[in-house]
DNA sequence: CGCACCATTGATATGGATCAATAACTGTGG
DNA sequence: CCACAGTTATTGATCCATATCAATGGTGCG
């Protein structure tokens, strides 16, 4: 019943599970699956498929009924609104173990984004009728859909509040900042993991626009050689912290911190 | 042990329950208890409490761990980020029937977000704890949870998508076509349920351009009168239409759509 | 009646979009 | 290995939409 090289998957899924479990290491990355028994996790991907797609093919487009949950084993994806006019606003930018259409299938109706290839990637598909009946029989699943698409909104809610009220700059900090602290803090060089382009619609801005701003921020000590930057030191960006990102900042509150300190009595 | 107050409103709920199974209609306004049975009501109710506030109170602020889910039985409520230096992004605006803090007791952490009632409100509280552990003991309770919490995202999706790519005119005009859609789309008049100041931020705009929009407006055959507005015919709005709302839309593929069908084979 | 508050209207300024040209890079095929 | 085409990023010049600043008008409330 279960397509091969999905069993491959689940199979090198369960040994890496039973790593984690030994050396508690909680690996965010495949959260679709946490805590999930080795049971539950047959039966919700037994019908799935292994899809491998070109960059550029477009997945899902506006207005197709959702037909699965995608889950990103290797690759990029955007998920974006075209205007009548052809331009774009870009919701997310996606790479391996982080999961597209996980939201809509739940939305009811036309899918009201289009997905994206920005490289060629294979996808594990799971079918959206699979994804609605797991959820009524595992609860745990429940929850951690719960968790992923509760993560997805608190984005868009930053990503609202950066275009209405932070200048092109701040939100090119911010974003920095995020990525810093994703791509593990001790690091002070940061990959731009994405085309130049792509951040910057996804930030509100033109590709024009982001290139400056690039090139104004090399003056507060971060320097930028292509898609790699690198930080003067760990506090450069502080400046652009805000109060819900502080606390995953493994400096938050550190002396040093130039910002993070008075800023939050700010928020009092 | 459940209280007086919420018991009464427990037994309107489910009073009104029966009369919707009798006629079938099924009432989107109370999504959260949907298709839950008499006892989950009551479990998952059962240490709720009912409160009311003035306008102004701050009910959550940005940094806060987040206590309760919010059901608003009378009021309006909304849901904000600040910035450092004062200025405000509005995420929702909220009527009686809706929650809010659903998500966020999802999001681990603190809240992103502040809640602050614009109305005197009176609100049902429900623990967060209570609701996290209802959902791993009632399936269909969770479901309720995600497709609520789904629409929350793809309305952030929205205003994300309008701020980058509409101008202010496309802004109100799909917030104009939304609120008729919503308040029965058979009247040709419109209430502005909220103070413009804070429709205006919403949109991401400054109420001086909301003014200035809502004036040029005018021309279209959309009167405006104080917070009334009137539409000349039911077809005003359809410029502003987009796939995803066209498919709710009663007369979506009229001939007398201007836009509808056109605009819509643009996204083939 | 007078004080707040909100909405409107007008005048001005400016930040970022747009348009346009160049430069750097990627991959491809001879 | 290099030349060339296609793509993406950068840089510069200009323009315009919307924010900002400022003043007025309307409305509700004590």
């Amino acid at each position: 019943m279960t397509d091969k090289p999905v069993q491959l998957f689940i199979d090198d899924l369960l040994r890496r599970k039973k790593l984690r479990e030994a050396s508690k290491n909680s690996d965010e990355a495949t959260y679709l699956f946490h805590s999930l028994s080795e049971s539950s996790i047959q039966a919700l991907l037994s019908n799935s498929i292994m899809q491998n797609c070109a960059g550029g093919k477009h997945l899902v487009q506006q207005g197709d009924t959702p037909t699965h949950l995608f889950f990103i084993i290797k690759g990029g994806i955007k998920t974006v609104r075209y205007g009548a006019d052809g331009d774009e606003a870009t919701i997310r930018l996606l790479h391996s173990g982080e999961t597209f259409m996980d939201a809509v299938i739940f939305m009811g109706g036309k899918s009201p984004i289009n997905a994206v290839a920005i490289e060629d990637s294979s996808l594990l598909m799971i079918p959206a009728e699979t994804v609605r009946r797991h959820v009524l029989q595992d609860a745990q699943f429940a929850c951690n859909l719960l968790k992923i698409i509760t993560r997805h909104y608190k984005n868009a809610m930053q990503q609202i509040d950066g275009i209405i009220t932070k200048t092109p700059m701040e939100r090119l900090g911010y974003y920095l900042l995020k990525q810093h602290l994703e791509q593990g803090s001790d690091s002070m060089d940061i990959a731009l993991t994405f085309q130049k382009s792509m951040i910057a619609n996804h930030l509100g801005m033109t590709p024009e626009t982001f290139s400056r701003v690039l090139n104004r921020i090399k003056k507060m000590g971060i320097y930028v050689d292509q898609e790699k930057i690198t930080l003067r030191d760990a506090y450069v960006l502080c400046h652009f912290c805000d109060p819900d990102t502080a606390h995953t900042c493994p400096r938050f509150n550190a002396d040093e911190c130039p910002l993070c300190n008075d800023n939050l009595k700010g928020y009092h």
